[in-house]
DNA sequence: AGTAGTTGTCTAGTTTATTAGACAAATCGA
DNA sequence: TCGATTTGTCTAATAAACTAGACAACTACT
């Protein structure tokens, strides 16, 4: 008897027996090097084929997560969850600090369109107001760890794509424009799955799950400056309040 | 040529699409009322075959989230997600006051047990100290909307199972403890798919995404109180910090 | 009444997912 | 060295996913 999909919504066993292992280490119930129960083990945990659970092994292989070997067993290779605090002062380069070897910000396109309803409202503006839009990621240790869209009013950062670019961080290009502190209004969380886009851009298992933050920050007049949509790899980052 | 599974990660076609709809749907894209792009147009827009746009779109249907009447189209049906706002002064029934008609929470077991590492740290306990655990879940409108697990120690609240059944209310139940106020020192915010127990007990498709909350609630003086493992279906809740 | 556009149903064929069993190859300890 | 344990590879069969095409049933508009 196969085990079928629709009784489990769509997902390939598979899948979810190679989402549930990497659940336990990056949530830490197997640390790097600790060896993974048998196939034959795994099997019986899921109620599965020992094919099915190779299947999903060669998934975690692949990404790296984990190393198997012949007549050994299945060991841990891995990483953990950064994690990424927000607060009322909210700083995304000084939160990460410690945590990873490098950090590396990438600026990828910017344009000048219209604000959208949704913009708009979150930065105090007129629909149609003109802002700047810009689209970045962000690089951990080689792996990304970030992927952004923020707006920002025209009138006041007419020029904040090309400063983005050179200065890789938001916190000096406020400053250069004369604006020495800002700090977080709102932080809106949720989750989805990860769109076409977000997969390749961020690397990931399609299907994969990313945590989407949408945050306004504003200046110590309680202006606001930027309104940025940030989709986090789930696997890879956690937020703290 | 079929569509490979592989090349999609071992999720289905037709849940991805119907996640993607579903998406837009909650996202605030389509309104309540709208009609969908017909069956073709969305067949065209995923690359997929109409009798596979029709699976993702049978499962929107069950879930009560579009309907579709021959002839005319395939219409929105739906709900919004509630809002869950998180800071320093938390109240789960507070919060979401005004965004559904009935709230209803739910005390599933109990017992008492020793502290895990986890839960010790997060209560500032030694490790095998003995807490009370405490299963609940919420329902809004008839909706579950969320499933916790709470730690408190035992040494303080050697009654909290009994009294949280009867009392429904954390914030009432600390008051019956001569604990007039108490406050969020941290929350911690992952996600991942739902386990078993999860789609059950919140009625979830298999594979749905859970906001995963860890909240540690401490009383004026900065003792804690609570450690809080509370599971939110994300397609139903964001939180707000 | 007629026609275009939409959802509903049916048959059929190909690819992927899963199970099942058997045996080879490598590791480790008695 | 032997034997138990574990991962690696192969063949085969069944169920689910996906595609393809055709036509029925219903709606809305002219």
């Amino acid at each position: 008897m196969t085990k079928s999909q629709s009784a489990s919504g769509g997902v390939a066993l598979w899948r979810q027996i190679a989402d549930a292992i990497r659940l336990d280490i990056v949530g830490g119930k197997l640390a790097n090097g600790d060896r993974l129960p048998t196939e034959a083990l795994l099997a019986e945990r899921f109620s599965a084929n020992r094919h099915t659970v190779r299947r999903a092994l060669a998934v975690l292989a692949e990404e790296g997560v984990v190393a198997a070997e012949q007549g050994r067993g299945t060991f841990v290779k891995s990483i953990r969850r950064l994690t990424y605090p927000i607060g009322k002062r909210t700083r995304f380069r000084e939160g990460l600090k410690g945590q990873a070897g490098s950090l590396v910000s990438v600026s990828i396109s910017d344009k000048i369109e219209n604000a959208t309803a949704r913009v708009a409202e979150a930065l105090g503006l007129k629909p149609g107001t003109k802002v700047v839009r810009t689209e970045s990621m962000s690089v951990a240790d080689g792996v990304p760890i970030s992927r952004s869209t923020t707006w920002l009013p025209y009138r006041r950062f007419p020029d904040f794509a090309a400063r983005i670019k050179e200065m890789q961080s938001t916190t000096m290009v406020f400053q250069s424009y004369e604006i020495a502190d800002y700090s977080r209004a709102s932080t809106r969380i949720s989750a989805r799955h990860a769109d076409v886009e977000e997969t390749r851009s961020l690397n990931l298992a399609p299907g994969a799950i990313v945590l989407v933050s949408e945050a306004v920050d504003v200046d110590p007049e309680g202006e606001p400056l930027s309104y940025a949509l940030t989709r986090f790899p789930a696997e890879r980052m956690e937020l703290v309040v």
